[in-house]
This record gives C-alpha cells, sequence and structure tokens, in this order.
DNA sequence: GTCTATAGGCCGATAGAC
DNA sequence: GTCTATCGGCCTATAGAC
C-alpha cells in the first residue's frame, strides 16, 4: 500500500460525466463509512460504473481516498463577510461568529469528516494535515485578524491575538461538541448551541473584554 | 455482524494466562491500529494462539473489540487526591490539575484510543458513551465537585460549576490538543502544555476567579 | 475509455482431531 | 481447551475484448 498521496490544492471544474459520479459516490461513501468499511466494488456500483472504470481514473484505493477526503476538508467559514471590521457591539459580533461556527462544527457531515481525517491521520499524516490548515488553522488565521483589529479599535484587550483566537474556538467545543463527536444522542438542539455559544462569548469576554 | 456487544463493567481478575495473552495483543494492536486494520489472524499469531483459541473465548470480532476498547477508555483521573479542598492557591492548584489533565490526553495512547473510539463510535455506540462515562464525564463530575467547593470557599465565583468545569476542560484542549490529535508533528514539548495549562488557568481565573 | 471476467490473497469463522 | 486445516466470501487490482 502506497500511503505517500499527495492532496490536490483545488477543486477541479467541469469534470468528465463520469469521473464526477465516481467522485461523488466516493466523497459520500468515505464520509459515511469510513477508509477500511467501504470497498472499490461498492464505490464502483454507488457511481455506476465497472471497477475498471474507477482503476483508470485513481490508481488505486488511497489516491481516491486522499483525493476525496483532502478536497471535503475545506470549509466555507474565512469568507470575509463574517468578520466586518466595524461592529457596534463586540459581544453580539463574537455571538454571531460563534454561532456560525460551532453549527458548523456539530453538523453531522462535517462531524463525519471530522471522524474520518482523525481515524486515518496516522496512516495519511497529509490528510491531517490538508485538515488542518483548510478547516481550523485557515479559520483561526481570519479569527486572530478579526481579535486584533477589535483590540486595536479598542473594542477587545487580546495582548496574545492568537492564543484569544484558540480559546474562544475551544470554549465553543466545550460541552455538546465532544458528545456529538462521539455519536452520543441525543443530537445538540438549537438551544444548546446557542447556549454554548453565550457562555463561550461571556467567558472570552470576561477574559479579553 | 453484530452490534449490539456490551462493554464490560469492570476488569477481570486473575485471568488464565492464555487469555491474558490475547487480551494485552489485542489491545495493543487494536489501539494502535484500529479496528479494520487488525485480523484475527494478526491477534492470534500476536497472542501466541491459534485463531480457535481466540474463538472459544470471544464471540466475534466485534465482541473482542469492544471488550477491549471499552476497558481500555478508562482513565485514572478521578482519584480523590488530586482535588484537596482545602488551598492555598487556588490558581496553583488549577495548574496542578490541568496540566495533570492535559498531559494525560497528550500522551500517545490516549490519543490512539481516542481516534479509535471517535472513529468507530458510528458502529459501535456504546463505545463512545463507555468512553464519555468512564473518561471525560467522571473527571468532569469529579472537578465539578470541586469547583464547588471552591466556590463556596470564597476562592472562586463560579455560578455554574458544571458550566465552568466543561470550559476549563475545553480550553486545556485549545491550541496543541488538536494538533496532536491530528497526528501532526511536531509533538507537544513540555514548554508547550505548560504555556497551554498557563493560558487556561488565566483565563479561567478571569472568568471565574 | 469502458466493459466483463478473473486472478490471487486475506478475511471472519468453523469442523474435527486430540 | 487447544490445535491444524479449511470453507466460502469479499477484497484490491488487472488482463483482454470492444
Amino acid at each position: 500500500m502506497n500511503h505517500e498521496v499527495a492532496v490536490p490544492e483545488a477543486p477541479a471544474e467541469s469534470l468528465p460525466r463520469k469521473r464526477r459520479q465516481m467522485l461523488e459516490a466516493a466523497t459520500a461513501l468515505f464520509i459515511e463509512r469510513g477508509y477500511g468499511a467501504v470497498s472499490m466494488d461498492v464505490v464502483a456500483r454507488a457511481a455506476g460504473v465497472s471497477k475498471a472504470t474507477l482503476y483508470a481514473h485513481f490508481a488505486s484505493k488511497d489516491a481516491l481516498f486522499a483525493t476525496i477526503i483532502g478536497e471535503a476538508c475545506r470549509s466555507n467559514l474565512v469568507a470575509a463577510e463574517f468578520y466586518p471590521a466595524d461592529v457596534e457591539d463586540v459581544a453580539a459580533a463574537l455571538t454571531a461568529i460563534g454561532g456560525r461556527v460551532l453549527r458548523f462544527l456539530v453538523d453531522p457531515q462535517r462531524l463525519a469528516i471530522f471522524r474520518v481525517v482523525i481515524s486515518e491521520s496516522v496512516r495519511f499524516p497529509e490528510l491531517g494535515a490538508a485538515f488542518m490548515e483548510n478547516g481550523p488553522a485557515a479559520f483561526r488565521d481570519r479569527f486572530v485578524d478579526w481579535v486584533a483589529t477589535q483590540t486595536r479599535a479598542g473594542r477587545l484587550n487580546a495582548e496574545d491575538p492568537k492564543l484569544a483566537a484558540e480559546q474562544f474556538m475551544a470554549l465553543l467545543r466545550s460541552g455538546i461538541y465532544l458528545r456529538a463527536s462521539l455519536s452520543l444522542p441525543p443530537a445538540p438542539t438549537e438551544a444548546e448551541i446557542d447556549a454554548t455559544v453565550n457562555a463561550a462569548v461571556g467567558t472570552f469576554l470576561k477574559a479579553f473584554g
């Protein structure tokens, strides 16, 4: 088995029909069941192609897996409009950002991706790196800038914006997130999510407000 | 495949020699490689027994896995002597507790158990429950009591001790823990661990001191 | 490029001797 | 209880026709 499989840098565009079918089927299956529980037979059947066709496009199961999960690690939490420099109420802004992030984190599909990445990161080191780079680190870098901006504007007081940003992200993961990660019912309710975000904002502002 | 496999409540004592060999070999293998990557042939060979003997003791691979990982989820972080009621310096006490917890969390073997549990929790729901109950929840319950005690003594000011305890645990997992969970080098250094604990204690005390 | 068919191996689990 | 030997199935990957 060859584990030196690169994770592609950017998503492909306007793929041929069959290739798109294979990627979509494999993405759903790998995210739902993980690496070991998905066979190339099942991927091929779900995509409506033969196994030989699958192997014509992807050199191995490893390559297919790394391609797909690496792509699935990308998030949409870094769009600039989520982090306005001028805010009237910093608590409300933090609550909005935190709510967006935590709802993203506890989304069942995102949790499934997280489970797959964390469990295969030992065998596919580039997977953990791609996840970190495109997910948590990308968000953190954007959020660090926002915290620094608010500190310069006198609305926050974070000596070390990077530390403050990491701690805010950590506070969002308190309580319900671990339970959701471990697939434990009940699923987080909207009320729980809001309460967790509000508590995180409260503690963050006592420390850095 | 039968997924309704119970996780045992207590560790067995004075096991027959071969049974102990099987349990030890299987524990190491499952923790290191996960469920899918370990075969019963390999377990039997590592334990120095035949596969038939393995199946004489454990009804299926599922049963063996649930037995072993459920047992491995137990932690030793709840011993009463770690949480003295009378403390001179609450910051120092928090730092001691936090250091113990975070060093426990980033220990390579514990991280490996966490990876296995989180990835198999979908297929083995009782595994996630056993992990939560014997690990994070057991520690949290003990720590909640300590926070409540310190609040009554006037050394902390936590209106909601459970929330405060959850947030302290979350703050400990900020920064280095996610990186370590994803198997990303470099491994956390002692200095990083201490800095993370100190930062968690600082933020916690600003909010609840 | 895409198919059918299959090679070759490892899997979980069991039969039967002792 | 423990062993050797093996079953039937599914796995990754490929050969060869079109």
